[in-house]
Parts: C-alpha cells; structure tokens; sequence
DNA sequence: TGCAATATAGAATTTTGTTCCGTTATTCCG
DNA sequence: CGGAATAACGGAACAAAATTCTATATTGCA
C-alpha cells in the first residue's frame, strides 16, 4: 500500500515513538488535532506498514542481560545454502537482536546479548560449530551510551 | 526497587514484548491467568523498570531511511571533558540510534540510520568537526537480516 | 467559483482498563 | 507439621478509552 506521510502523520509517528500507551485523546491534543483523525491516521499507517508493531521494551539489566557484544564475521562461504543454514541459525537463537549483512570486507554484524562472558561463549561455539565462519572478532559493549527505537522523522 | 520475576512474570513479559497493543484479557487468556493479577503484575514491573517504555516500531524503508551504518570510532582523547562533549553530540542527533563504549582498541560503535550515503556523509563530516576523532571505520548495512528488540526471557 | 472528494469534530456505542471484594493459595514462624 | 498472617487470585462493578457513526468543514481541481 502507498503511503505519503503528512505533517500531521510524522507528529502522531513521534508521539507513538515516544510513547505508545497513550490515550488518543492525549495524543490528540499533542498533535493539535482530535481523536477520530488520529485513530484514522493510525489505522491506515498500520495497515500500510509504516507502523509494524508496538512492543515494550525491557531493561536488560534488571533480566540479568547484562553483556552486550557486537559480533564481526568474515566468511569465505557464499553460496545460498550457506547463507540459507546461517540466518535460520540466528533466527533460532533469542540472544542475537540483530543481524546485518554488510559490504565490503566484513560480511556480518551480530548484536548478541546473554548474561555473561561464559554465555557468549557458549554462544559463540555453538554457531561456528552449525555453520562455517572464516573469522570472527568480538566488540564487548562497556556502556551503552544512547538507545533509541525512535526512527529519526522530518517534520 | 527490587524485583523477582516468576514464571507468570516472565510469560506477560513476553507477551507484551510480542505485542503490546493486545488487551488484559487476550494476555490473560495467553499466559493462563486473569486480568487483575495480569494488571498488577505489569504495574509493579512498570514501576520497578523493568518494563521501560511501550513504544511503536515503524518502518525504515516507509520513511524513506534507507542507509544503515555501523561506525567504529578510535580516538586518542579520553578525558572527561571530550567524552561529555562526544555524548552530547550523539544525544542531539536522531540519526543516531545507538552508542556503545568498547573494551578493546575500538573505543566506539555508533548505529546510524540516515536516508542515503550523502546524508552518512554530512553526519560524518558535522560529527568529526565537532569532536576530534583518531579513526573512523564505516559498515555499510546491504540487508538487515534478522531485527528484533525483543529481549531472550528464560522460563 | 462551484462541485466532488476527503478530512474533521463531536456524540453514541462498545470494548477495555482499573478498582473493589470475597476467596484461595502461599509463606512464615511456632 | 499446623495454624496464623500475608499475598495472590478470580470475578463483578465502575470508569475510561477505543471505535463507530454522522453531520459539518475543508481541500483539490476543473
């Protein structure tokens, strides 16, 4: 479905974005409209996709989450079969949030998040031990300095 | 606040990280219980923080974001007084979507998600004449092939 | 300017969130 | 092990919000 977001559209996107619990009537008056137009608007950006899911978000820590590593990884396997078994092994895995086919040198970026060193261990083993990996360096996550899920919007 | 999450806990908490938009009773009826304890359970993990914020995920592509890189930051400075300056430039822009301190010889990971390489440019080009920087490394994203903020919750 | 299409505000209805209460399960201590 | 105190539970009652409807206003276009 084709969508042209309006003025109107990306101020009610930042709303959601900020905060998804919000009444209509709040976020109504936020924006500078009324409730029907923004449940409408909604609707359609949902069924559009533009808006794909409201979730919560959780804090890490307080599940005992609390090693963050961004994993790089060279391969020297390309065909589709490899790539096939390796995304089904990351789907099949809840401590990788995020996996990112790159250019250039370094095939893959990894977002992996487990309790622990030894769980990223434990991890790490399992994987190369399902699919063939050329190389793999690890970047362990001191501090998360910003996060945001807020895609940045034009007004 | 101290928190211990049950097996009941732990059940609407990934309910709500599947879909935040379903009622108590549909989470109830998903997780074997009822509204009220359903209702005070999320209040308490609201208030503990382990739930901290229900927000809506949009689409990249449908905003017309279509670039997304990995940027690994080194840099000779490591005073106070520079990291505040480098975390308040990152605050202030919402291309940026993520920041992580390393342990390792790579000091920083930024994600950024921008609508094209020239706009990469122009963030990188505003970022390195804000704040000096020893080494850039760009990753350029060619397909996000898994994605999700859904933290792992053991049972 | 005038017509058609679309968006809007506000009221009516339905569904959901929130509180209350009597009962059941669980924990703690003798 | 038993019994009292505490906390969790399910269901009903109430309040608030979502969703639908309708009449009015606005916009785009000829």
């Amino acid at each position: 479905m084709e969508v042209r977001l309006d003025a109107l559209d990306r101020k009610i996107l930042s709303e959601l974005q900020r905060d998804a619990d919000q009444s209509l009537d709040e976020i109504a008056r936020a924006v500078g409209s009324s409730k029907t137009p923004v449940w409408n608007r909604v609707r359609k950006m949902r069924e559009a996709g533009v808006i794909r899911q409201t979730t919560a978000l959780l804090d890490a820590d307080a599940l005992g989450l609390e090693a963050c590593f961004f994993v790089l990884i060279r391969t020297s396997e390309h065909e589709e079969e490899w790539q096939r078994r390796f995304l089904e092994a990351l789907n099949a895995r809840p401590e990788v949030l995020e996996a990112h086919r790159l250019a250039g040198d370094i095939d893959y970026i990894l977002k992996v998040l487990v309790p622990n060193a030894r769980a990223y261990d434990r991890f790490y083993q399992a994987l190369i031990s399902e699919v063939r990996i050329h190389n793999v360096t690890a970047l362990l996550s001191m501090e998360q300095i910003k996060s945001t899920t807020a895609l940045p919007l034009e007004f």
